[in-house]
DNA sequence: GTGAAAGCGCTAACAC
DNA sequence: GTGTTAGCGCTTTCAC
């Protein structure tokens, strides 16, 4: 005989009460007397009962999924990392609350047919866009009677119709800023990984002159070094300031493959990092933990903005209350390259962009101090083989 | 007046037709007059119809939406870049065949247990595991009348019971040794990422050996050197193999990690890569072009394989044949570390695991050539300023 | 505290 | 080709 999977019907006829009170249970919802929640907690048990999603969906007018849509501009490959921190955040997000994530990947432009027709029909209650399109938050500004409710991720004016969710540039340039002057460097050079004008960037710098004009300290215009976005520029650049006659004590890098070149312009005049110069990125990139020395820089949670993303949208959902934006605080990862003494070996961030093994050969105890020797890291040698143990563990492909 | 979204009702009735026409226009099942169905579909233009999901799913006992469930061991976190791709190959397969795509993180052991709860009624029509346990394999094995569809993505023996997709490490070490057999090395050395006895690392090795012996060229028991896991321990065993008497033309690292201990194991030697000895990699990680030379290695499909699970998988669901299981081909990725020349800069590849950049900021011609001047990388100077452009394009972070 | 009735919006099965 | 009937499994509303 062939068991079909037990319906709210079944448990209330064997229970011997109306399918509504079964209901009332499964839900915590209403009075229910103890002694009846009780027996029909049990026949559920027995029946093996699961409530069917789609139909109190159906039947709620809510389907509890949230759709997760990931925007990939053209010709670009929607692999960045940082979006899986992102995903996982929402995830976790989602299933404390009882959500379903749907994920969709979309071109920018299309992000508002989706709303409308893919979305559109109770398949989810709202959505999460990671990084939309600056004209899809004036789309979504507007909540009308059948407009489904939108979180942006991303970087969006303050004034933005539709709540959003980004990074806070400005306070991963405070900290940094606060941090060099802990150290008591005064003279600073910042070389961009744009040219001016790009938000992240701007934003960085802007922080960071802040902090230091506060202190009465300010930058000078000729330390501010932006580049046209292509690593040579940054070399060329970053040279021009390590061989002024007056080097920096500190150079900030916008991001951390800028700060590689940094490193390699100070190297190669022939100073050393950070006894000569200190040298801070952002972004903490997988490789910056690895280079020589190990790179201080200034890293964004992908997994909270996830989730506080998921977080909004639920609240607006399910309250009604408009979502607010807000801008996630960085965090500093303090490595060597600032000047700082070597730091003991840290637990991965568990919610940072790190790389894991597929293979789950995962060992606990194997990460070893980082190299210090200070002698030059050879050729290819990258990183230094006494650095980090446990190849598996960031081994990409095994699966 | 609040507009309600048109229900199949509301064209019905507007057309003059039944319910169940305009369901067999908007499905396109059953025959319909050619001037009915064009009028049909005017009308639900102009009404702006669209279908429900979730009524058509419960009428229909088809959700048409997967389940992705992505298992992460003890104490790791599921960020590995794979399987973004994964995700990104699985969504696109989802919505080219119209399924929605329910992504759940989940720790290994609670897998079976989601089959039955969470996606247990009518939530989704069949689930992807990714790197699922082997007795979850077992479990998955039976289907049972009310038993989900599953698809594993991972390794698994040959004759398990629940079907599976993987990457083709055979393949993958086949590949390799014919491109080490056409550059005409004859001895070659393999250190590995792990002891023997773990599945990638055994399969690749055994692959090269087979690919080897074929040619009447066997390799030395010697000279395949298993490691503990550790990069010190490969660097020590790169070492040993380089300045042996004999050192090997070509030596093999089963993952880049070890790769990248190797090439300082052998320019700690004194020796040059590619011209005193070849070496080549597993997994193609990011930083793999970067490299002093940029390393040559074999690179598996992530999108491929989340495509080929959900493909799978939705054909046993539509068609109820067992979706049986498959290996999926290795990619040689050649640098110059192998002995090749110079290669012209490649397109990203658009389905391996690429970071990019969330900023939106990238610029399409700005790849310049690797660098090729042959000099020492500078200690943290990795990658050489002229390496390559575009920093923004890789940056982690800015959202 | 509990129950009865009336759908949610669609499709399956069969009739014509 | 097209319409009719009968649900899918649940929640909502209101009655008692």
């Amino acid at each position: 005989m062939v068991r079909r999977q037990a319906t709210i019907a079944d448990v209330a006829r064997t229970a011997g009460v109306s399918r509504q009170t079964v209901s009332r249970v499964v839900n915590n919802k209403g009075e229910i007397s103890a002694q009846t929640r009780q027996r029909i907690r049990a026949i559920i048990e027995e029946l093996g009962y699961r409530p069917h999603v789609i139909a109190s969906s159906l039947a709620g007018g809510r389907s509890r999924h949230i759709g997760l849509v990931i925007t990939n501009p053209a010709e670009e490959v929607p692999t960045n990392p940082f979006f899986l921190s992102v995903i996982y955040g929402a995830s976790t997000e989602a299933e404390k609350r009882e959500y379903g994530l749907v994920i969709r990947y979309a071109p920018a432009d299309e992000v508002i047919r989706l709303r409308e027709n893919v979305f559109g029909r109770g398949q989810v209650d709202g959505i999460v866009v990671l990084r939309a399109h600056r004209d899809c938050a004036a789309a979504f500004g507007g909540r009308g009677p059948d407009q489904l409710p939108v979180v942006l991720v991303g970087d969006f004016p303050p004034d933005c119709q539709c709540p959003f969710v980004d990074i806070d540039n400005t306070s991963g340039g405070h900290l940094l800023a606060e941090h060099l002057l802990e150290h008591g460097y005064r003279r600073i050079a910042v070389v961009c990984h744009s040219p001016a004008g790009h938000a992240s960037a701007d934003r960085r710098v802007q922080a960071l002159l802040d902090a230091f004009r506060l202190r009465d300290l300010p930058v000078a215009r000729e330390a501010i070094l932006w580049t046209d976005s292509t690593l040579p520029d940054a070399y060329r650049k970053a040279l021009t300031v390590v061989r002024g006659c007056r080097p920096p004590q500190a150079i900030v890098a916008t991001n951390d493959w800028t700060a590689m070149v940094v490193l390699r312009a100070i190297h190669d005049t022939g100073l050393r990092v950070p006894e000569d110069v200190a040298v801070v990125g952002f972004d903490d990139l997988p490789l910056a933990a690895y280079l020589e020395p190990p790179l201080t820089t200034v890293v964004f949670s992908g997994f909270d903005l996830g989730r506080s993303a998921l977080e909004r949208l639920i609240c607006r959902i399910e309250t009604g209350a408009p979502a607010g934006s807000a801008h996630l605080p960085a965090r500093l990862v303090i490595r060597r390259s600032c000047g700082c003494p070597l730091q003991p070996p840290l637990e991965p961030d568990p919610f940072g962009p790190v790389e894991l093994s597929l293979s789950g050969e995962r060992r606990g105890a194997e990460l070893l101090p980082l190299a210090s020797d200070g002698l030059p890291v050879a050729p290819g040698s990258w990183p230094a083989p006494e650095a980090r143990s446990s190849p598996g563990q960031r081994s990409i492909g095994n699966v």
